[in-house]
Order: C-alpha cells, then structure tokens, then sequence
DNA sequence: ATCGGGTCTGTACCATGGTACGGAGTCAAG
DNA sequence: CTTGACTCCGTACCATGGTACAGACCCGAT
C-alpha cells in the first residue's frame, strides 16, 4: 500500500486527482518531496499509507460537517497533541450535530406530511405551500 | 399584515432584502407590479401575506434539504396543483433525507469517539486521524 | 526510439446561495 | 420643501468545495 502515485492515492481515497491537488493547495495534505530515487532526476512525487489515511480522515470528517477549515485544524492538532483543544472542536460539532439532526426530523415530519398531503386521492387540494407550516 | 415593503417582508421573513431580490431573480417569488396607485406614478413595489407565506416556505424546504431549484419546482407544482410529481419529489427527498440522518448519528458516534479519546487524560495519544475509524 | 497514459504546474472556471455597492428615484415626517 | 430612510436596478463580488483545462514533462512497454 506504499508508494502511491496520486492517481492511485485518488483511486484509494474515492476521489479525483484534482481533488487531491486542491487539499494541497489548502495545506490538508502534504506534498511529498520529488527526491531524485537513483541516480537521475525524479519528478514524480510518491504518497504512501499516512498520506491515505488522513485523505479517508478528510472525507470522514467532511461527513461529520466538518468545513475544510476546520479539518485542517484538526489534523494541526493531531499533530501537535493538543488534546484538550481537540476535544473541544468535538463537542462544538457534536452540539451543532445535534441541532442538525432535530432540524432533519423536523424536515422529515414536513415531508411526509407534504407526501400525505398529496397522496394519489382523486383530487381536492395539495397544500405544498402550506407543508411545512407548524 | 398586507402591503409591505420590501424591508417589511424581508424583515418578517428574516432574511435581507437582497435575499428578496435574489429570490426574485431566481423566479421564486413574483416581483409585484408597480401600479400607480391613484393618480401619480408610484414606483414603490408592494408585497402581501402571501408573498410572506412563500418566503417562509423557500426558508423551511431549505432547512428540508431542498436546493433552491427544487424548491422553485414545488412551487410551481403547488401552481399547478400536479399532486403526483409534488409527492414524487417529497418522497425522492425523504429517501435522502433518512440518509442524511443516518449518516449524521455515524458521525455523531465518531465525535463522541473523538471527544472521550481526547478526555482531559494526563498524556498518552489522542489520536485524531483515528476517530473516523470504522 | 516512440507512443500512450500519467504527472506537474498554473490558471481559469463552475455551482450554490447569497452579499455589497453605486447612483438614481421616492416617500413620509417635520 | 428639505432631509433621511428606504427602494430600485444593475452589476460585481464573496465563500465553499471543487473541476477543467493547457502545455510541459516523465515513465514503462513495445
């Protein structure tokens, strides 16, 4: 699992290869050194296992609602062991998290109302405007 | 609640005005008709309680997950009173929606993960990159 | 030695959902 | 009848998270 090329990094990670560059770019993912291999210049860089692990990091936390700003964060703490700064970014999202999940099954309720609402009855009225009124 | 401006309706919305006006650009809400109302021009646009109740609508099938295209297709849906596709697409974004929950309480599970990994331990590794580890 | 496919670098462009701003006109209160 | 707040309209700009080139270069197989 060494010694990836970035296509194969992207392959790995689920991902396309400009997507790869743009983490770069953003500073999430490290651009390894071109280190001349043998004797002659080598100007293809190589990504290995570390590299894929904080790309399925990445993507995992941006499940979480995590931005990429904040990711990078993250793996800046992971670095330097800043535990207690870490834990409280966690719970910051875990709060948020929560909110989100009550708004969707709020939505949720709405939807199948709204769905109800519409329901393949021979006719009479579809209140979408009136839906998601509480 | 009738005749407002602009400010009024994006006041009572809670939204800018300029959100008004973008929603306008977009074609989910009409831009009344400037009518002269007695004798001299008037150029002063004028909304009503239902332009309120659309705006209100736009914002609660936001928070339902809908992109604001789909949103402009429910309203016309709600014009034409196509009871079948509005349902269709209700229950298209309720799948989706489930799915999202779903996917939220994993990450939910993860940031608790993170946060007890990272507990205001003495030392030893918090380890970051790990706490999306299925 | 050459060919096809992958890589590198830089820059441009995309969708989404707004937000800001300039300059002119309008409205209501004092 | 002036002043201050609001409106109108057009156009430009913003953040986020990518995606798409173009023009080099490189590398492995034939």
């Amino acid at each position: 699992m060494n010694d990836l090329t970035i296509g194969q990094l992207a392959e790995a990670g689920g991902v396309g290869v400009e997507t790869i560059r743009y983490y770069q770019r953003r500073g999430l993912l490290e651009v390894p050194e071109t280190r001349p291999q043998q004797a002659h210049t080598r100007t293809v860089r190589r990504y290995n296992a570390d590299d894929l692990k904080t790309l399925n990091f990445i993507r995992s936390a941006q499940k979480a609602g995590f931005t990429l700003s904040q990711i990078e964060e993250l793996l800046e703490l992971d670095a330097s062991q800043d535990r207690r700064r870490a834990r409280e970014i966690a719970e910051e999202r875990l709060a948020a998290l929560d909110a989100e999940i009550t708004a969707l099954q709020r939505a949720r309720q709405s939807l199948i109302k709204l769905s109800d609402a519409c329901a393949e009855a021979p006719a009479g009225p579809c209140p979408i405007l009136a839906a998601f009124d509480h």
